[in-house]
DNA sequence: AGCGTAGCGGAAAGCGCTTTCCGAAAGCGC
DNA sequence: GCGCTTTCGGAAAGCGCTTTCCGCTACGCT
């Protein structure tokens, strides 16, 4: 018996009168030990209510049950949708999850990432996009290919760029184009977007697809803010946008989370959804269809995403090159986007440059 | 070198040219170790990236800086939101958080704790209410002292009963009577609720809580219907009450969660709210004040209860009895409820008995 | 200068489990 | 019924770390 009270296989195999490896294989094993035997380590460990230390075990197996998860905000419906996923698959692989909420802070995803090799666990996920600090994304990625080179496991969602592991990306520029494309077809000839920070290459992408399949039109983005990927950060960005004259009759929020902020700024300055302004997001979090007006968006399957991205780091063979599962999103159009009011700014003249403030950013990759 | 290729303890050393001894109170301890060997060990564990195995050391140690945390469904904001505390309190304290999401599978509870004896985790938190099922609640309560007789601790949120274990208990009964007051005095003399599972605690102190608010009033509630905790739920239990006949100016729905759904019932049947019938719920997850109408609520600091949660498992003594912490909810008045409409049923006689389908469930304990 | 004491480094014993390596027991054919 | 093959159970060696227990060194004191 441990000291802590706790009965030891020892004590199990002292119990059903057998020996201690007899008892571990009885236990785990499919290895052959005699039925009866096997019922009797059974019962007895049942009575004693052992629960093997899995310290111990994974120690003595170099072999580890457990995932590490990193995201930025756990509170946030978006990872949490996606953590919902990894849990599901995690369950069905018997797998403990370890989870890390960086709060975005860049240092946190390293000691998490840290922590998680020294828990040798049997895979690790990193969600969302990566930070932006070149000295961050070296230790990040030097931490990783110490826990690969150990022979770990790494999968991410939205983030291969220099970590080249497994990815599951969802296809942020074509589900942009797509969702600028039926914009387009609302009437809309001006847009503004709520950009999350420049930096990740979420917002890039995004950004980028919306811009390209404007262009194909002759039409550019009259306005670009950047804000905090927060209901907040989109409320901010929103105002921004209405301080520095609203000059579009269709705003795209880089993801819903943000659209619910610039929603609430909206209606806030007596503007109407969509009867003054159109306002789209990304990603399909499950509370945007509840709101008033429910909100237009690209839709992932966050909770696929999770699950997909769990699997990935699973899957036993490690080819040379990385794994990336793309992931469509699906444009939904619903009430927060509509035509175009007439009168709108620009009507009539859609080819025309369009002089103003201007962003400083770089065009799509 | 382990044959992983992550360096030990021991290939730290010999770099270091000290014994391993040393070289581990070097890198723990505030044991005496020569400076200038501290710092070689220190120098020489850099270089190797060197990570300590966590199971080694758990082991060795016989205590372990992980916490498991067992909710419902980390998909929920109300779970997502407390979650975000547990996060950032444990981030506080170094502790590593294993999660398990049951979704409301109740078996999944038991092993899940199982689990977590076998990991030794220093503390368990379940957070949410259990399940009814009789013989889930004995394993569950088999499974904790086991735990706790092994020493481990355990915290709880919304779930005194049979655990006996530390727990910060929202107020749900007075939280709920304010509410009813509050609604009282907007001039509502009808109700009706939307229940969850009236088997679960936090159900009934809410629904007790608001009949005895009521009742001093001379008012009953004159329908309760019940649902899963869910959105969908939320939605269904509206629809059914909208199919029975609503009899009520003002629908109390246990869970804001479920407060949504209701809310999309109503204006799906063309009810408005709060003209037509005043609605309000009880957490206050963050989505509702975006909503439209805003949801009137019982604001619980959800990130806070994650917070407390954790550090009352982390409290060194533990006391012969359980420490309670009770968290007070406040009303939040938002443009959900309204005054009642003028003509609508039952008013004029606010203290006629109600004859009615009526609800089966006992009154408040 | 000699002795006592404190402090520091090294050897070694586990922590609880898995697993290999053997020896013993059982089953089979002739 | 005897020898050989096949199973199966037990002893023991780690897995990587912490920690106790000693012995040695170096310093201080008289």
């Amino acid at each position: 018996m441990a000291e802590n009270g706790q009965p030891t296989l020892g004590d199990v195999a002292r119990a059903a009168g057998v020996s201690l490896a007899t008892a571990s294989r009885a236990l785990n094993g499919a290895t052959q030990v005699r039925a009866d035997l096997r019922e009797r380590v059974r019962v007895a460990a049942e009575r004693l209510a052992y629960s093997p230390n899995a310290h111990a075990r994974a120690l003595a197996k170099a072999s580890n049950a457990g995932v590490g998860v990193i995201c930025h905000d756990i509170g946030d419906p978006y990872f949490a949708g996606i953590a919902r996923g990894v849990m599901r698959a995690a369950a069905r692989h018997d797998l403990q999850v370890i989870l890390g909420s960086t709060f975005r802070e860049p240092l946190r995803e390293i000691s998490y990432a840290s922590m998680m090799r020294g828990q040798r666990v049997r895979a690790m996920l990193l969600i969302g996009s990566g930070f932006e600090d070149r000295a961050v994304q070296e230790s990040l990625r030097r931490e990783v290919d110490l826990y690969r080179a150990a022979g770990g496991r790494v999968a991410v969602i939205s983030r291969h760029r220099g970590l080249r592991a497994d990815a599951v990306l969802p296809e942020n520029r074509a589900g942009a184009a797509d969702l600028a494309r039926a914009l387009l077809g609302l009437g809309h000839r001006s847009f503004a977007v709520l950009s999350g920070p420049l930096s990740l290459t979420t917002v890039v992408d995004r950004l980028g697809g919306f811009r390209s399949a404007l262009a194909s039109w002759g039409i550019e983005v009259s306005q670009v803010v950047e804000g905090a990927f927060t209901r907040d950060g989109g409320y901010e960005a929103a105002r921004e946008l209405l301080r520095r004259g609203l000059a579009a009759t269709c705003v795209f929020a880089a993801t819903d989370v943000m659209a619910i902020g610039a929603l609430a700024a909206f209606r806030e300055a007596g503007l109407r959804v969509p009867e003054d302004v159109s306002l789209a997001g990304f990603d399909d979090i499950p509370m945007i269809r509840d709101l008033t007006p429910p909100l237009t968006t690209v839709a992932l399957p966050l909770e696929d995403l999770g699950e997909r991205v769990m699997e990935l780091a699973l899957l036993p063979d490690r080819p040379a090159r990385a794994r990336i599962e793309r992931v469509t999103g699906r444009v939904v159009l619903r009430a927060s986007t509509g035509a175009p009011p007439s009168g709108a700014p620009h009507e009539g003249h859609p080819h025309q440059p369009e002089p103003h403030e201007g962003d400083p950013h770089e065009g799509p990759r």
